[in-house]
DNA sequence: ATTATCTATAGATCTATAGATAATGC
DNA sequence: ATTATCTATAGATCTATAGATAATGC
């Protein structure tokens, strides 16, 4: 068995140097970068594939079409986050406030960490249609899990319903915004600008951490 | 001269009640409508064409394609803005606190107020292609503005550059977020959402009105 | 005559499928 | 034999233009 270059199938007519990701994982990447950049609409099948190395055609031995690596783009960088909530959420030996600004922290770091800039495939105008309904559902469930902490802290304590749902978006809005925001200076660390932002948030939900 | 009804050149295929727009407003309007809800490149002409209440070629007798309605809805939402931000920059008998709260205030009490929600056309992937460089440019006198007056706040007066440029894309991370998180309750009162949104503002940037 | 609109369409895509091809595996 | 890939293309768009048409204006 010699080392690598041997695979089965008709090789490629663009050969590259192996990256070590499957096809289908280089597909994913190759759509995360067009659809951030240039948007769902405006990325073609063929865009995807040949950034991937293959022809157009190919891709669909990997994925069913355009819409399939959408929604497992989206599936798969929300759910991360919703790991964390669930976490948070269930872990009552820590105040709300540090549970916020943690959840808030590690939205940011794992959304601005990678080397495309995936929150911005939430806002996607596209996503609104009933074919990620899915994601919908999940990213709801994170928000909601920012509104229960957030209701958790002191400074929130007594305030009412709607009250209580304006703070949720001014704090769900920042945390979507400074990961747009973020692609005007990309050089930044991302850890420093996630405590900045988990900073802000407890500002604005006039709560302190370790309260 | 009879009341209404009466116009030159051929009676259009479907008729409507008359808007009182003009064709051009009317084609701005739907785009509007398209553009923000399905996005730019998954708007077609003919959509847009035909929800004004024209035939899709009938489009091009007022503007020069699909990117012209793009470039003129960009402009003109950013401009009022802009104008708002350079009388406050101006207006030297008034604290940086205040004008800074104004200016929050009523950018997004702007981009809420109307029918559609034009913020979310800042976002659009396609708004980073060259073509759309006066609107960038634009946008950017908007946020130097916001930076300008967080510097001339008490609580900003002592940050480094760095820090300041941290602040000014948290603030303006905000605003931009909230507006996108705004088409989750529309029915909420733009200004008293608006006038939220400036307060969160200042307590991010750690200063306080009449300050 | 002027104008606003229409119908028709050329040319350029774009997606998804059909079927051929060139490797390895046994 | 199995697999991954290729080339080729049918069918469905989508944009922008050409040229016809049906009103009013004079």
């Amino acid at each position: 068995m010699p080392p690598t270059g041997r695979k089965v199938g008709r090789p490629r007519a663009q050969q590259r140097p192996d990256s070590g990701l499957s096809a289908r994982d280089e597909l994913l990447g190759a759509a995360a970068e067009l659809f951030t950049s240039r948007g769902y609409s405006a990325t073609t099948t063929r865009a995807v594939a040949e950034r991937a190395g293959m022809r157009q055609a190919t891709m669909y031995h990997y994925v069913a079409g355009k819409e399939d690596l959408l929604a497992e783009l989206l599936e798969s960088t929300v759910t991360p986050s919703l790991a964390v909530a669930r976490q948070l959420l269930a872990d009552d030996a820590t105040s709300a406030e540090d549970r916020l600004w943690e959840l808030c922290r590690s939205d940011v770091a794992l959304l601005c960490a990678g080397p495309h800039n995936l929150g911005a495939l939430y806002v996607l105008p596209e996503v609104q249609a009933e074919r990620f309904a899915g994601f919908h559902r999940v990213r709801t469930e994170l928000k909601d899990a920012y509104g229960q902490l957030l209701a958790g802290t002191e400074a929130c304590a007594d305030l009412d319903k709607g009250e209580l749902a304006l703070r949720t978006d001014l704090v769900f809005g920042l945390i979507e915004g400074v990961i747009l925001v973020h692609r005007s200076d990309p050089d930044r660390s991302a850890d420093v600008f996630a405590a900045a932002t988990a900073d802000a948030a407890l500002r604005i939900a006039g709560a302190r951490r370790g309260g």
